[in-house]
DNA sequence: TTGTATGCGTTATCAT
DNA sequence: ATGATAACGCATACAA
């Protein structure tokens, strides 16, 4: 594929490799003019210094990786627009893996990610109930770990949050305020961090209105769309709760379905607030209220995080958290 | 960073590095007892082959890149789902380079991929009236290119586009049917293929209609939320149009805020059609007619388009154009 | 089946 | 200011 190499390079210069090596790099003593031809001729001969030879001379990638559960979901592509951002501006490049909520994907992303590709990972997680140690390797490679939104309490790392607990327990009230009794909390994975956390502010919330705890409103949903739709008809139907709490975007949206397939009015017969990121929620019918969280500085916040460690002398041991607020903007589907 | 390599494993387990070496590897002649034992160790020892250096020997990165000009998109992102389906299968690494609709990063991104990081790139262009030569040098290192839904029409490569000539005339046809005498077409840059392709459908089913086209209502609007909500306040007060095309998803958008702002009733007083991925088009107040790009699936060939290429013997000559159906959704916007 | 030796393309060290 | 050389970690051709 007749690549050309420094050697072409410098054969076609007349001048040694380490010259021309040396007009490509910073620092190093050379004439001005030299380098001069030497770029021209690079140019003419659309010579660049190959990638893994530079790496492997000096074992730095230029690399991070992100791991996600989802990509088509507003909450993650913004936090990546935030994370690219950062990114760019160290002059890094980005590996994109999506785990699909999938453990054992992550699993191997991981495990694939300690041959030396990336510098530094940032992920949101998917297996909150699993075992967790294959991280610990990371450490001794000298891989660094930041974690946002979905985090592993038990593995130390930076970390870049929301104050879910505290918005859950106001989206919780805001229900409650708003004249509902029977209150639903929808959960994709009962088990993950988030999803602990923002049920127990719904459960806390519940509590200090004195409004009975059912565990049959705490409905376990799935990933999928069609699944949701067959769970929440049953429920919407069968246990008529008058208010939902959406942990996560798509089942707000889906409860928007379901309602809508069975003539509910929103907010009437049902009053609706989820967590999500969607930029045209003002222009549903009718506008959701939503809890927003800070997608896109998360994003910055945690490549930030990611970058100083990078930059820091080899060993962290001081694991930062870092907590941003989400809001609650208050629309139609609970006024 | 006490790094293991393949000198350490060897030398823990009395072996040679070659001997090593074939243990990772599928096909090579090895002892299968040898080959567990190296193995059981690597494990113990937390070696991975280097990934670098293995690259820089066999000339093979097994990474592909990914331009697109943005990121929080429904239609890039489904599209990227799409793309990291593919590569996964194929056991590759995606690089993920957003531009921003900047063309000076685009030529930067591709510059520096020039080096040997990825083997092929898929990419959406952003700059279509520029000069495309800092192209055409991939070529000569052996990258392979596949571009999908915004195209260079001067580059040769492979593609993978939908019928947007066709789908804009119908589109535009669907709102003279509903009634629409004055139909602005709201575009983000004129000079884009995409652009081109969808005026011309617009442009044409005037024609057929007999309507009178009237050069003020091209209407070139930016990325900017707040610029294009200043552009169709003074275009929607002023010119009155009765019908709007928006030929890309955030325009859609933006016509609605703009309605609600304005207190214009959609139908009543403006019918709207666009492009758009919303998978909530259905919820939207009113719902949104659309027109749906086939996203997912358009990311699915491009990468398999690029697998493809990548697999076949080195020189490419037959580059493939695939077309891909767009669909239009008919909802309340527009009826 | 295993080991030895060489080269992938680059850059830092040392010498000139 | 420039050149020769070794080393980064690995995988193959070849030898045993």
């Amino acid at each position: 594929m007749g690549n050309v190499n420094i050697k072409d390079l410098a054969h076609a210069l007349g001048l040694s490799t380490s010259t021309v090596s040396r007009a490509f790099r910073g620092n190093s003593d050379i004439n001005p003019k030299t380098k001069e031809r030497i770029l021209a001729q690079a140019k003419e001969m659309n010579y660049l210094p190959n990638h893994y030879a530079s790496n492997l001379r000096d074992q730095r990638s230029h690399t991070i990786a992100v791991i996600v559960p989802e990509l088509a979901n507003n909450f993650f592509s913004q936090a990546i627009n935030g994370i690219e951002k950062i990114a760019q501006k160290n002059g890094y490049h980005i590996l994109i893996y999506r785990t699909g909520d999938d453990f054992e994907k992550e699993v191997s992303f991981i495990n694939a990610l300690h041959n030396g590709r990336a510098e530094g990972i940032i992920m949101s997680v998917s297996g909150e109930s699993q075992n967790h140690s294959y991280l610990k390797t990371l450490k001794a490679k000298g891989i660094k770990l930041v974690f946002f939104d979905r985090v592993y309490d038990d593995i130390p790392a930076s970390k870049v949050i929301t104050n879910d607990y505290e918005s859950s327990f106001l989206a919780t009230k805001h229900l409650i305020e708003a004249g509902c009794k029977r209150l639903a909390y929808l959960v994709i994975n009962k088990k993950l961090s988030i999803g602990k956390m923002r049920m127990q502010g719904y459960l806390d919330a519940l509590k200090e209105s004195s409004i009975p705890f059912d565990e049959e409103l705490i409905i376990n949903c799935s990933n999928e769309a069609e699944e949701n739709h067959k769970i929440l008809r049953k429920v919407f139907t069968n246990l008529k709760p008058d208010g939902v709490f959406a942990s996560v975007e798509r089942l707000a949206i889906a409860s928007y379905y379901t309602c809508q397939h069975l003539g509910l009015s929103i907010p009437d017969d049902m009053k609706i607030i989820g967590f999500s990121s969607l930029e045209i929620a003002p222009l549903l019918n009718p506008s959701l209220t939503t809890v927003t969280q800070p997608a896109y500085e998360m994003g910055i916040k945690a490549a930030t995080l990611l970058f100083d460690s990078l930059k820091s002398p080899e060993p962290a041991h001081d694991f930062e958290t870092l907590v941003l607020e989400s809001k609650i903007i208050q629309r139609k589907s609970t006024s």
